[in-house]
DNA sequence: GGCATACCTTCT
DNA sequence: GAAGGTATGC
């Protein structure tokens, strides 16, 4: 650990909290697949994340993050700002999971893993998020067939679309006005018109899926959705995967990809071809020739493999090692242009029922239950029918798993 | 339960 | 024709 003596130089306006570059870095980590709704002007290193009430503003040095938070009209006042800032601060130790000592788990990694070894130097700073579950079960939504470029461009139209602005600002080193919208809420996104709208957006097919999904959650969970999904943080891996498994659109590894990415399962590894590919290249996975899905079994094969060389934290491993790979590979085309994110909301919520009391009471196993009252109180209170029919469908056809 | 195919769009 | 998959039907 190097002793920094110099004094450090505050940009105007922000705050600086001492953390090494190697425990975060900004430009891997808020660029690398994890969110698409950062924007980030690679000329002065600054990048900005809009959440429900504020702008995060952050900047980094290879020993300070600097951060700021800018509010729309009435501005705070000089006795609010303090408070304003330090749940900004709050919010930045929550979001990129700062107690977790990341340095520490890279020498784990390292000793466990000669490949990890050889990759860790060039590819420092790369940590998991800790994002809001229902952006992120939307954002992942979009990710399937797709390219990071053009994910962030969906999701900063879905924001522009669904979301009125909270703030403009001039971007930095520029004159230039950007808008910056929260992300939508469940209820915005489940409106029936919501799909042709995708549609017209060039969502494709992922425009009836997120559709759907917001409307089964606001059907279900109505104002407590979000909360609903906040809570999945408290069950077990499998309970959580099983009911992200239920929303049209998500399959196992866009579930995998929410349950690491923002419902704290470090362990889990989302398993897509190219992971599949690094598994075969590096970790004495078998090739499977002439596939061109991936099967359960190797699903589950790959998984095992990887958890058995990582350990606790293989999740957040493989974010390395699949940042290096995209890297390596070169397609790492990422858009200059992704747009605003979440918590600090201040939405009502409401009390979400049945759910916690039909689970606990039951004599059945917990996965087994939580998956059929789901179904009947979402079946019960539906009012379309066709979507009733192909959701009861989807349900029964999850069930059999 | 395992397997094949369509699906929006962009990139190679 | 593949790409950072999923739904559907057989």
């Amino acid at each position: 650990m190097t002793i920094v003596t110099t004094s450090t130089t505050i940009p105007h306006g922000f705050k600086a909290l001492p953390l090494s570059i190697l425990q975060l870095s900004l430009p891997a980590v808020l660029k690398c697949g994890q969110s698409f709704r950062w924007h980030c002007f690679e000329e002065l290193s600054e990048y900005r994340l809009c959440l429900h009430d504020r702008v995060v503003c952050l900047r980094q040095t290879a020993n300070h993050l600097f951060y700021r938070a800018l509010f729309p009209d009435p501005q705070p006042t000089e006795g609010q700002l303090s408070t304003k800032d330090n749940e900004t601060l709050v919010w930045l130790r929550d979001y990129f999971q700062l107690d977790v000592d990341l340095l520490k788990l890279y020498d784990e990694w390292s000793l466990k893993d000669p490949v990890f070894r050889n990759i860790k130097e060039r590819f420092s700073g790369i940590r998991m998020l800790r994002q809001d579950p229902w952006e992120n079960l939307i954002s992942f939504i979009c990710s399937s067939n797709n390219n990071i470029s053009r994910i962030s461009k969906m999701v900063q139209n879905l924001c522009k679309e669904f979301s009125p602005p909270i703030l403009a600002l001039t971007d930095p080193g520029s004159t230039t006005l950007t808008q910056y919208h929260p992300f939508p809420s469940p209820a915005a996104l489940g409106q029936p018109e919501v799909t042709s709208k995708l549609r017209s957006l060039g969502f494709g097919y992922r425009a009836e899926f997120i559709q759907k999904t917001a409307h089964m959650l606001v059907d279900i969970h109505g104002d407590g959705s979000e909360e609903w999904l906040l809570n999945l943080r408290q069950s077990s891996t499998e309970h959580a995967r099983n009911e992200l498994l239920k929303f049209m659109g998500v399959g196992r590894k866009v579930a995998d990809c929410i349950l690491l990415m923002s419902l704290d399962k470090k362990e889990v590894i989302p398993c897509d071809t190219h992971v599949h590919q690094i598994a075969v290249k590096y970790y004495g996975v078998k090739s499977s020739p002439g596939r061109s899905t991936m099967s359960p079994k190797l699903y589950q094969e790959i998984n095992t493999r990887l958890v058995n060389v990582w350990g606790q934290y293989a999740g957040w491993a493989h974010s390395v090692l699949f940042t290096s790979d995209l890297k390596s590979f070169s397609s790492y085309g990422v858009s200059s242009t992704p747009s605003p994110q979440t918590l600090l909301k201040k939405r009502p919520r409401i009390v979400r029922e049945i759910q916690t009391s039909t689970v606990h009471d039951s004599p059945f196993p917990l996965e087994d239950v939580a998956h059929q009252s789901q179904t009947e109180i979402f079946v019960s209170s539906h009012t379309v029918s066709e979507t009733q029919s192909s959701v009861a469908e989807r349900v029964k056809r999850r069930r059999r798993q």
